[in-house]
RNA sequence: GGCGUCGUCGCCAAGUGGUAAGGCAAGGGUCUGCAAAACCCUUAUUCGCGGGUUCGAAUCUCGCCGACGCCUCCA
């Protein structure tokens, strides 16, 4: 299995720590409002890579944290009159219930920077000890990059060029202009908790490490986030971690591209944002994912009406493969059906190959297709129930892997005593073929969101 | 300006040295009263542009052009 790594900048070999142990570790949100699209394409990403592992025989421990305590949730919970941890804990269970409708798994732990406090001091602490990290006059604690002679390596970018950047504000209190802070001192009346340096609470940076190694210890296999947190955020945990343990932080670096909405990064500072309640009150959890499972994670992802309509009838794609046989099918030919067996195989071994090759997801995508048309085939072709029920049950296998749900939609219960009234009359008009009352029912059901499908057997229909 | 990712059919997008997956859209056909769905057939001699390496390159290399991300909070 390879995967491709950020610090190193090659897709490498995927070998863990431990054996059939991964330890992975993705940066959540800072909960403030409610979370974007955006957010949902990394937690899709992960989950599928997560899923995927554990489909490889791997015992996941998948760590997602959330910030609860930072500047942007401070000031949100003034202008609302609220503490901040009570609207921070607000908008986690509200991300929770987002991932839980996208059908992405709970995490192993999801650790909060507000319940983390008193190993973040003792972090801090050790990194002061240890000369790389100083308390400023100004109450703050800041890092030392100087310290840490490879600070950089995961961008690829020397303490040199940051300083020539132009936007590079010498803070007073600061050594470097690149130390970065451990520890703010609280400004009046804000949130606070009692520390060594006064009252004050954590930088951003120093949460990660610090529930890293609370929840994961001090190596871990994976690191994931999105690809803006490269720098400064991942290259300030490297910093931080490596220089408090002396070893090597994450083993690999994983990093999803960003969703693009009109050509731009969808972002809460440009403000063009799409939620993921506002998507999902359009569209199914499963065209989500179909959107990123259809792209490449690493790469960006085009946000967009004709990119969504196109997942969306993937996903029909995908499900029609799932339509039960007919029930007076007369049965395949042996060696039909020992060519259904064989495609299910070879749609599974091509599966695996394109997953193993840095979670190739297009390409998974594309085997299931293979499988889809392959099973339709055989459908057609006469296939019972029994003969296309194991390449369905493969099909199935291999979708959960990827979370794709694929149910039928689901309308307004106590509907389907009356649509298969209609349905029935519909029959007795069309035997009289009276067709223009026959399609009448057919497109004013069309309308109410209820498609029929006629066949030799009689007529289905599904929500749609 | 620095660092990085990328540029493959109308659209989305695999392929990373051996001669272009898959889906959508489009056109033709089978089935159907007509549809829908499904199935079959057709649709890139060519991979941003220009050199180089090689028996052979979309794949490696150099240059150029273009897009996007980071360098400031951000998944």
């Amino acid at each position: 299995m390879k995967i491709y790594n950020t610090i190193t900048r090659k897709t490498e070999e995927f070998v863990t720590h431990e054996p059939n142990l991964v330890k992975m570790y993705v940066c959540g949100v800072t909960v403030y409002n409610d979370a974007h699209v955006g957010h949902a394409m990394s937690a899709l990403v992960f989950d599928i890579i997560r899923r995927y592992l554990m489909y490889r025989g791997y015992e996941v421990k998948y760590v997602m944290n959330y910030t609860d305590v930072d500047d942007k949730i401070i000031n949100r919970a003034n202008e609302l009159g609220v503490p901040p941890l009570e609207l921070s804990n607000r908008y986690i269970e509200d991300y929770a219930r987002d991932l839980q409708s996208l059908n992405v798994l709970p995490a192993t732990s999801n650790p909060q920077v507000s319940k983390t406090i008193p190993l973040i001091i003792q972090f801090i602490a050790g990194l002061i000890e240890k000369g790389h990290a100083y308390a400023a006059s100004n109450g703050d604690v800041y890092f030392r990059v100087t310290s840490d002679e490879d600070y950089g390596r995961l961008s690829g970018r020397k303490l040199e060029d940051m300083q020539a950047g132009a936007r590079i504000e010498v803070g007073e209190a600061k050594d470097h202009p690149m130390d970065f802070a451990l520890w703010k001192a609280a400004k009046e009346g804000e949130i606070s908790w009692d520390s060594p340096w006064g009252k004050g609470r954590p930088g951003w940076h120093i949460e990660c490490s610090a529930m890293n190694l609370a929840e994961l210890g001090e190596q871990i296999d994976i690191h994931g986030g999105g690809n803006d947190l490269i720098f400064p955020h991942h290259e300030n945990e490297i910093a931080q971690s490596e220089c408090y343990t002396g070893k090597e932080f994450s083993r690999y670096w994983v990093h999803n591209g960003m969703l693009q909405l009109g050509g731009e990064k969808m972002s809460k500072s440009l403000g063009n944002i799409v939620s993921i309640k506002e998507f999902l009150s359009k569209r199914e959890a499963d065209v989500m994912r179909m959107l990123v499972l259809n792209g490449t994670y690493r790469a960006p992802l085009l946000f967009n009406n004709d990119t969504l309509d196109a997942a969306e009838k993937n996903v029909a794609r995908l499900k029609s493969g799932l339509k039960p046989a007919s029930p007076s099918a007369k049965g395949l030919a042996p060696e039909a059906e020992s060519t259904l067996k064989s495609a299910a195989e070879s749609a599974k071994a091509n599966f695996i190959e394109a997953m193993d090759n840095d979670f190739n997801t297009a390409g998974a995508i594309a085997a299931l297709f293979e499988l889809v048309k392959m099973i339709n085939t055989a459908r057609d072709n006469g296939a019972t129930q029994a003969q296309i029920q194991p390449a369905q049950e493969s099909f199935r296998e291999l979708s959960n892997v990827l979370g794709l749900k694929l149910e039928d939609k689901q309308g307004s219960e106590g509907a389907d005593a009356f649509i298969n009234l209609l349905i029935e009359v519909r029959g007795e008009v069309r035997k009289q073929k009276l067709w223009a009352m026959s399609d009448l029912i057919r497109d004013r059901l069309k309308e109410l969101g209820v498609t029929l499908e006629d066949s030799k057997d009689g007529t289905t229909w599904k929500w749609s």
